[in-house]
DNA sequence: TTCGTGAGCAACCTTTTGGTTGCAGGTTAG
DNA sequence: CTAACCTGCAACCAAAAGGTTGCTCACGAA
């Protein structure tokens, strides 16, 4: 009786725990020039903040701010290196939001054909 | 030639739009309270303003402006009826939301594959 | 018709957010 | 050693976000 269809059980609070826990995350990504620093950390591997703020229209410190918060969300880490500090990308807290929106998908899924079945019963 | 695993070219700039689109929607997402909404009307079928207040500790008013900023970002839209206004989940927002991510990860298990060559040569 | 209920609108308040400027502290190249 | 460069910290500011209260309006049932 495992794979049942989500009867409301102790499941969905595990899911609501889990989303509730995203949330911080979404909020982090909500934001052009933060989600523009993640797509850029995500492709071209460890940066400073001086690359990073280059080709951005605002501050260094302004980019730095953003970063701690990308960092307290976790979706990104620093490493200290000389006088330098490399931001680099961090995938876990990234794929567990991805698994969120998948679990809301697949509840919605779910809830159109309990509906359908009503419906044709 | 067209399935070519991302050579930076157009196809990047049209995955940076759709992520520069995505970013209202993690925006809305980024709130305890919203994600809240979300899945309960993505559970449950469209719901009243009361209703959706109910098991809440916040005002009715807040939860109105809170619905307000998930049909802006396009999660979710109202139907009038009678002297109730039923909000109900709009799936599509979601679903290029979670492209987003998706694109997001594949970009960084690519550049991992790239770094990892790279170091074998 | 009248009363109860679900909703809209507007004003207001406090906290957070996104951004800036100015200055001080380390590090590395010449 | 010294100058150039990368960064951190603090103060400050305007705008937006989250929330409340108070009032009004519309609908439905009795």
């Amino acid at each position: 009786m495992s794979p049942r269809p989500e009867a409301s059980g102790r499941s969905a609070a595990r899911a609501a725990l889990a989303l509730r826990k995203s949330a911080p995350v979404f909020a982090a990504l909500g934001d052009d020039t933060r989600l523009r620093l993640v797509a850029l950390l995500c492709a071209g591997g460890a940066m400073s903040i001086a690359q990073l703020t280059l080709g951005t229209d605002i501050t260094r410190q302004a980019v730095t701010k953003h970063l701690h918060v990308l960092a307290d969300a976790g979706l990104v880490h620093d490493v200290r290196q000389g006088r330098e500090r490399l931001w680099a990308f961090a995938p876990d807290r990234l794929a567990e939001a991805r698994r969120s929106l998948d679990a809301i998908a697949a509840q919605w899924d779910s809830a159109l054909l309990r509906l359908k079945s009503t419906v044709e019963r």
